[in-house]
DNA sequence: AAAAACTGTGCAAACGTTCCCAAAAACGTT
DNA sequence: AACGTTTTTGGGAACGTTTGCACAGTTTTT
């Protein structure tokens, strides 16, 4: 069951002209006759002609597609990313090729290699929180395969880099939460291999110091697999509220559901005591709690800065050396008290 | 900027074979000797040779990838398909193309004919709710692109199909609230476009026939775009709240979220005396409130069976004539009462 | 011992493009 | 009228595969 389409050599043949001249006319090309353009563009119009191209990126060496990696599309955070690359790529042409890693290393090698087997012309990443080992990303990237990291970059990868300015939102966040009174604000986070995790645990830090709250190690709770697993979060904060934490500060998105989720289950007599500030860019939160705050990454934004400077590298005729780290900021979203949230 | 590769013929010229030989050995064929296979494959490894599939493509006219239409992939419900459906497609050696709509008729045949061009082997498709006319559909059908609806289907479209039970999932969630002691249910709903809507009605109105309770038109409110605008959710809410509903059956996961927050910033004061039941996949509902329950379908298994089908039409040496339309159940979710909402 | 069958390999065409190079046509200049 | 330019067109190779066919060498059959 296939399906047959026009090609360039059914126009010539028609229309008595040689294939390279199709080809140039319907590429308008300055050595065709506009005589013999008409001809040939309203000919191809009327049968419906459609390049194809799976032969234009065999001829061409390129594939006019862009590849996505992130952990898992069913998180606000990289779904507005996604939709910020493609607002532009497909302005520009270029066509995405979504891959989840599920914050799993293993996948993440198996999904670009697949992706550059593909002939992608260039890759957007955000590193799964398992990955420490980049080397294969070099690799491509040494073979010439253009990458730019967005979120969750590596420290020391010489390409563009877009993030968010991680520190001060986790700045704010605790800041935050120091301001409406707590005392014990504790942080949730993701694993230790990510960028993210260090940035925003510095600005937890920082909050602390402004206001001479001593910084306690055994407040902090890593997830190594960014709380994929509820296992690992109901751990985290089982050993989290010994401490008796009067606020805490979580990175992530799914972290943040996650955890509230975890109190819920495993604590729900105390969770409503708890304080929460967190990175998250879904907009349900605001319906959860009174005291729920939440640092929005401008997404959107980062998704299309990220595809800007991977077409420009893509489409650059000479090797780039430049390189630049765009940082964005984020915005904190306090909730409203006074809506209560037992409005339901 | 281009990266290569090696190719089938360096690895004969290494050898001193011809590439017939060297595909026949790769791809593992009866009529070449273990020796030469060895060989061949010794070598591909050691040079790390990848198939181009571009150029494999183009042979063989096929692509081995599969096309996605979707309204939004930052919905519960639709990412959990994607989950079901690239782990079938992966295991079978395809690869997925995802597009999103955002319920806009135009994007989507824009997309479903950019993927037509991109030679996908295959569509994979939840109408948009806007859609209306799907001759660009038949058109692509009769030329021989296999195509499978899951969801949102049109209903005289001879192809597979895979929908959730939506008639019992809907009676269900009604019969839910009407036996909570509600005798006022309002039925906010999607585009009168989609098939799950009118489903979705049926099983309200047969809900309600059941207790005796009689069926208002001017309960039900209809949202063309399927709550992707929030004034279409908070006017949906302020038509109906004259009427004094004490619950709401509401038909998908977008509406479900949004109707709460549309009650929460038009009416807080009265949110909370209404019960909510609706139809969503996302596990964060369970943190609003004891008084909404859900009803969620089995995305993911949904997306596992699309895929199957739509292979098996892929890979169907024959036209398929025999189509099937597979119901998979829904599960209704009830929230415990003893949590309470206001566990923060 | 010749004919038949089988094994393993290579040649070459094809998939639909693009583009270098050359050829033809049109035009202008002397 | 002969030549040089410019404009327009065509021939054909190439991109990296797959595969039908032919062929050589070996084995089996009669």
């Amino acid at each position: 069951m296939r399906f047959e389409t026009s090609t360039i050599k059914d126009i010539a043949k028609a229309l008595g002209l040689s294939t390279s001249t199709v080809s140039r006319a319907l590429r308008d090309r300055y050595e065709i006759s506009e005589e013999t353009k008409k001809l040939v563009l309203a000919y191809a119009e009327k049968v419906n002609y459609r390049a194809n191209p799976i032969a234009r990126s065999l001829k061409e060496r390129r594939s006019y597609s862009i590849g996505i990696i992130v952990s898992e599309i069913a998180n606000n955070f990289f779904s507005q990313v996604i939709n910020g690359i493609e607002s532009i790529a497909y302005d520009r042409g270029y066509h995405v090729i979504i891959s989840q890693t599920h914050e799993s290393y293993k996948q993440e090698k198996l999904n670009v290699e697949h992706l550059a087997s593909r002939s992608i012309d260039g890759l957007l990443i955000a590193l799964s929180s398992e990955t420490q080992d980049i080397n294969y990303l070099r690799d491509l990237y040494a073979k010439g395969l253009p990458i730019v990291f967005f979120d969750r970059v590596p420290e020391d990868f010489a390409t563009h880099k877009v993030i968010a300015n991680n520190f001060k939102g986790a700045f704010d966040a605790t800041e935050h939460l120091i301001l409406s009174g707590k005392r014990t604000v504790a942080h949730l986070t993701n694993s230790e291999n990510l960028s993210i995790t260090r940035e925003r645990l510095k600005g937890y830090q920082a909050a602390l110091a402004k206001y001479h709250i001593e910084f306690k190690p055994e407040l902090v709770k890593y997830c190594q697999h960014g709380g994929m697993h509820s296992e690992e979060l109901e751990q985290a904060v089982k050993e989290l509220l010994p401490y008796k934490p009067d606020g805490i500060f979580i990175s992530s998105d799914r972290l943040t559901t996650g955890c509230i989720m975890a109190l819920k289950k495993t604590n729900p007599e105390i969770a409503h005591k708890i304080a929460i500030a967190g990175f998250t860019n879904s907009n349900l939160v605001e319906l959860f709690s009174p005291s729920l705050t939440s640092v929005k990454q401008p997404a959107f934004e980062m998704g299309q800065v990220a595809t800007e400077l991977l077409i420009s590298m893509i489409e650059a005729k000479r090797p780039v050396t430049e390189f630049e780290t765009k940082i964005l900021d984020t915005e904190l979203v306090r909730m409203q008290k006074t809506l209560g949230n037992r409005f339901l």
